[in-house]
DNA sequence: AAACCATATGCTTATTACGGAATATCAATC
DNA sequence: GATTGATATTCCGTAATAAGCATATGGTTT
C-alpha cells in the first residue's frame, strides 16, 4: 500500500510547506530556506525524507541541488497533491511561504528556466 | 493546521481500513474486529487515536459502541476521505474488507437502522 | 592545495508510535 | 451480587520521528 508512504510524508508540516512550494516548480536548497525560514539542517533532512519516499526528486547543479516533484509521480500523489493545494489555499502559513516565493522569483528564475549557466556564483536570498 | 491531524490519522494501513470501513455508514467495535480480522486491542486503540483528533465519533449503546465519521466533518476531512476513497478503489486489501463488510451486513443492520432495541444478546459476527 | 560555498550526514535527546499481554471498566443478565 | 460479554486502558518493549549541534561531503574558485 503505497499511501502510507504519501501520508507519511505529509503528516509533517515542514513536509507540506516544503510540497505546498514545490507545486510551483523546481526550487533549490537555499531557496526553500528562505521561503520556508528554517534552518538548513530542518530543510535538508526533511527532503532527504521526501527523497527516500519517492515524494520529491533531485539533481545537482554545480553547488547547487534542485529538487522537484517526480517527473512520473503516481496516480496517488497527484490526487493528494491537489487534495493538499485545495485544503490549502486558505491556511495562512501556506499563504505566508507563498507570498515569500514570490518575493525571490527573480533570484531563483535560473531554475525553472532550467538554465544552470546563469546561477549566480554565491546564493542571492 | 489541523490537516496536520488528518494526515497522522492517514499514515497508518489499520487506520485507513478502519475509515474506508466507516465511509459506508457506522459500525460497532465488534464488527471492524471481523471486517479486518484484527485483534480487539488493535481495533480499539486505533478508534481512540481516531476519536482523539476527531476524524470519527462514538455512541455507546449497551454493550456496544457505534463509531462513525463526523456529523459535521470540516472541509478538508471531505476532501481528503473522498480523494482516499478514490485511491483506495482497486486495492486488494480495502476491496476484501470491503467484501467482508458486505457478509456481515445483515449482523449489523440495526447499527445502521439506528434500532439498539434490535440489538442482538450476543456478538453476531 | 587551500579556502569557500551549498548541502548532507552523524550523533544525541526527547517525544511519539505500534503491538501484544494482562487487566480494568461498563452494561446486561442470571 | 456474581457472571458474562463488549470495549477500554495500562504496562511493557521496540522502533520511528523531530530537532539541533557539530562535522563531513562535493563542487568551485583562487
Amino acid at each position: 500500500m503505497d499511501l502510507i508512504k504519501i501520508y507519511e510524508c505529509f503528516c509533517d508540516q515542514t513536509r507540506l510547506r516544503l510540497l505546498n512550494v514545490l507545486s510551483q516548480g523546481p526550487l533549490c536548497v537555499c531557496h526553500f530556506q528562505t521561503v520556508l525560514a528554517e534552518p538548513q539542517v530542518k530543510i535538508s533532512k526533511h527532503l532527504a525524507y521526501l527523497r527516500a519516499r519517492g515524494l520529491v526528486e533531485c539533481e545537482r547543479q554545480g553547488n547547487w541541488v534542485i529538487y522537484e516533484l517526480p517527473a512520473k509521480p503516481s496516480r496517488e500523489l497527484v490526487a493528494n497533491l491537489a487534495c493538499l493545494r485545495d485544503c490549502a489555499q486558505e491556511d495562512p502559513v501556506f499563504k505566508r511561504d507563498f507570498a515569500r516565493l514570490k518575493k525571490i522569483e527573480p533570484a531563483c528564475a535560473w531554475v525553472r528556466a532550467g538554465e544552470p549557466e546563469n546561477a549566480p556564483g554565491q546564493c542571492r536570498c
